[in-house]
DNA sequence: CCTTGACCTTTTTGTAACCCATAGGTTTTA
DNA sequence: TAAAACCTATGGGTTACAAAAAGGTCAAGG
């Protein structure tokens, strides 16, 4: 099959198909006479190991390297194991620094409420971000 | 002052300061002489400003037109306070995406304690990732 | 047979917010 | 005075694609 219908059937655009093909996770054959790429049954299973694998948080690069162990005869589970463990602390921090910027702006939002606007000054750009308190870390 | 004095009092890296700079968040004066990059006592103000506003989720695109509003006399606050309202509800979902992913990555990790790893055959790459649901999107 | 529209190809550019490397000029200091 | 430290501009890398451009291919209808 030709890279619309992989798509479709996969449920993802042509062009995540290409990209996926230029990264190595898929091997399509070339249709000899007008170059074409081939996609075979497989292809699709692949694919879909993808959307799984995409969906548990493994990057583009990450499930190159599990596709490339598997097709090398290794079992690549311990090395799927090993990523999701070292990746969820790291997704768990992320939430927390989500959860207090979303407390910051809502208590921005919630102070403002009582402030005037202003137009700037001298010494000040707009209060209401400058009323906020500085330090500790922005990443 | 040069960019790495201005860089430290601020806290950040001196290519963060260029950055700014190229995107326009920050005007310095050029040294006559060598080419040198001035900033004065009023940058260091703007560079604390934004701070502030990355902090409390605002693009550096954002802060830009903020403070192109404040350098044109107007009022920048309405259009922070639109800002900030908008991209609340994105975070809120951003975090809840999160948290779906890190509950399927727990869930994954343990169910597979319970699980051989296996090497790939014809049918399956890691029965550990393709044992899990597909459907939902993965954004 | 030929046109048209749908589909295919590769390459390039853009996204966000920087970080890093390079090559070369300048300033400071020992 | 020479090295260390600092400055400049430019270009490339990061992530996972999306989109556009320029051009070749294919199926169907007139």
């Amino acid at each position: 099959m030709k890279v619309s219908e992989l798509a479709k059937r996969g449920g993802v655009t042509a062009e995540t198909v290409r990209h996926y093909t230029r990264e190595q996770l898929l091997a399509p054959k070339r249709h000899p006479d007008n170059g074409y790429q081939l996609y075979s049954a497989t292809d699709l299973e692949r694919l879909h190991f993808i959307q799984r694998a995409r969906k548990l948080g493994f990057s583009v690069a990450e499930i190159r390297d599990i596709l490339a162990h598997a097709d090398h005869g290794d079992s690549p589970c311990p090395l799927v194991r090993d990523l999701l463990a070292n990746r969820l602390p790291q997704i768990r921090a992320q939430i927390r620094e989500l959860e207090a910027l979303a407390q910051r702006m809502e208590q921005a939002l919630e102070s403002w409420q009582h402030m005037p606007d202003g137009t700037p000054d001298g010494h000040s750009l707009c209060r209401l971000i400058e009323s906020f308190p500085e330090k500790q870390e922005v990443k």
